[in-house]
DNA sequence: CCTCGCAGGAGGGGGGATCGTCGGATCCC
């Protein structure tokens, strides 16, 4: 699929055109474009097929003929245009935090700077210096820029993200003095990948709570220590940001800071129309030359001024952007719908025991499902074929219904389900008998292998394993490893089709590593009457914990509790599963 | 560059802080 290919284009294209000092409409449009087909589940190029281009957003005449070109010869004709007046290097020195369009385009005219490289040898001999505009501290800011960007700027996982502002929380919440204290940001929106970290805090002594904060374990070094804001980096290389808040005002900043951008933009765009005005201070409503505060205290009250139900974080993104605000974008938000809760899970499909690759027993895994409020745990251990997962032999098979049988028989109101993983193999075949097959409660269905499979193979693959008369649910759909491996090529609608079709549910690994359905896949597929199961895939106990981010997927993709198979009762989840 | 609404052309991402330098660029969500 060429989606994020194209996308990458056109973002660089926009970044291209600004330093080219383009007019700003046409660098959002570019901008634009690209965030609509990065953010697309369907794939471009049937779209294209289709004509359906159009229904995309942000697409004209000019960039559709683009979209073509990529499509026909792999190439875009203007893209190379470009970077021959403009080296694509420069895309890179515009990433060095203080250096922005133009400064990167100064650096390239009067000196021929065209990558980092040059940048830093230019800075070190003063060459910068001589230009206008820039003086010492600007260089010395673009060294200290240099260093910041090479220790690294990838994205960390949830679960990564969510471990160290828990700690960091813990630790400031020590202090007397912190009044209050939220993390903001993607963080909050629990976003599937997150680059910094973003923490608010209301307190009486704001110099007392920077000072601590600065001076944690965790800190490697101080960007930037102030009364109101400041921004340290680990010794992991993670951004971490902090900001004191006047306690009357911190719905308002909360509301700001937790973004995304574009939600701000959309919710500022609206109350112009109403003649009111969003800031991160407050809402307002303006008459002329004069402003009154409507709220600011909470974030309940700012969304209600503007005449909003409460929109929670999840839902503050584009992906339901249309579904938020109306087609037009200006329609009133009537209700959100009530989304699902972490309490709502009853029970998981998808866990490891030491009958494969699991830390754990049947027992211990059944005790930590119990002690968590589960009425029921499916063991599914991989099937023989994966190999270095210690696949469940035929033979062992028995023993593990054996061994669950006689848990089973010590328990009331619990019971642990005789799974599997069963890998599909590189034809779509399964790794069990069809007999074997039938005999267990729940059958989850996998790919470990295969993954550069042509688009139409894979997604037959996958149809195929929807398809049979045992297979309840496919695992991690997409095979992403988040920072490690792309998702294979699916025709992803087809997929959903057959899902629906076979009443096979698909399911959003809540593994941090995996996160796989993600948010995107799931509001499109629930767009296509599919439905889900959230599992952990723990491979020790305690990985059952990590549900909370699958449910986190779950709410960023609108999901309610009926969306969720493993919402439901024991008795009740099994007569839904029925084929 | 796109969209709107009209047939050629106009108008188009909200709002503020901060930094560093002298008018404005960069950054944040």
């Amino acid at each position: 699929m060429k989606n994020l290919e194209i996308a990458q284009i056109f973002e660089r294209m926009s970044k291209l055109l600004e330093i080219q000092g383009e007019i700003v409409f046409k660098i959002r449009a570019y901008e634009r474009a690209a965030e609509n087909i990065a953010n697309l589940t369907e794939d471009i190029a049937k779209l294209r097929e289709e004509k359906r281009l159009s229904e995309v957003g942000g697409l004209g005449t000019a960039l559709q003929e683009k979209i073509g070109e990529y499509l026909d010869t792999g190439k875009i004709h203007a893209y190379e245009e470009l970077i021959q007046k403009i080296p694509e290097s420069l895309l890179d020195v515009m990433n060095v935090p203080s250096v922005g369009p133009k400064k990167a385009k100064l650096f390239f005219d009067e000196l021929k700077i065209k990558d980092i490289e040059g940048l830093r040898k230019s800075a070190d001999q003063g060459k910068l210096l001589e230009l206008p505009g820039i003086q010492a501290k600007t260089v010395e800011n673009i060294l200290k820029g240099i260093k910041v960007l090479q220790a690294g700027q990838e994205r960390m996982n949830l679960g990564v993200a969510v471990d160290l502002s828990d700690q960091i929380i813990a630790q400031l919440k020590k202090l007397k003095s912190v009044k209050k204290i939220s993390v903001a940001g993607s963080l909050r929106r629990m976003k599937e990948t997150i680059r910094d970290i973003d923490i608010l805090v209301v307190s009486l002594d704001p110099q007392k709570v920077m000072d601590a904060f600065v001076s944690l374990p965790q800190v490697k070094s101080v960007n930037v220590h102030g009364e109101t804001k400041s921004s340290i980096l680990t010794n992991e290389n993670i951004q971490v940001d902090l900001r004191v808040i006047d306690e009357k005002i911190f719905g308002a900043a909360l509301l700001y800071f937790t973004g995304s951008k574009n939600f701000n933009v959309k919710l500022r765009q609206i109350a112009i129309k109403e003649h009111k005005k969003v800031s991160e201070y407050g809402i307002f409503s303006v008459k002329g030359d004069s402003e009154k505060t409507l709220a600011s205290k909470t974030e309940e009250d700012c969304f209600q001024a503007l005449g909003f139900p409460y929109i929670p974080p999840e839902l503050r993104e584009d992906i339901g952007e249309k579904e938020l605000f109306g087609d037009e974008g200006f329609a009133k938000i009537k209700k959100v719908p009530s989304l699902l809760e972490l309490e709502d899970i009853k029970g998981e499909w998808h866990v490891h025991s030491t009958y494969s690759d699991g830390h754990d027993t049947i027992c211990a895994m059944a005790e930590s499902a119990r002690q968590r409020g589960y009425q029921y745990l499916a063991i599914s251990d991989h099937s023989p074929r994966l190999r270095v997962a210690g696949g469940v032999s035929v033979e062992d098979l028995k023993k593990k219904k054996k061994e669950i049988d006689e848990l089973n028989g010590g328990y009331k109101d619990f019971r642990i389900l005789f799974g599997t993983e069963v890998e599909i193999d590189s034809d779509g075949n399964l790794d069990y008998n069809d007999k074997i097959l039938s005999e267990f409660d729940i059958v989850i269905a996998a790919i470990h292998s295969g993954f550069e499979q042509s688009r139409d193979k894979l997604t037959r693959r996958l149809v195929k394993a929807c398809s049979h008369k045992s297979v309840n649910a496919i695992a991690h759909p997409t095979g992403v490893h988040l920072g490690k491996r792309d998702p294979y090529d699916i025709d992803f609608k087809e997929v959903c089709k057959a899902a629906v079709d076979h009443n096979t549910y698909l399911e959003i690994n809540a593994f941090p590593h995996r996160l796989d359905l993600n948010s995107a896949h799931v509001y499109f597929a629930r767009s296509q009457g599919v439905r889900f199961v959230i599992n952990t895939d723990a491979h020790r106990a305690e990985h059952m914990g990590l549900m909370k981010f699958g449910v986190a997927v779950a709410r960023r993709g609108w999901l309610t509790k009926k969306d969720v198979v493993n919402t439901l009762s024991l008795s009740e989840m099994l007569k839904q599963i029925k084929k």
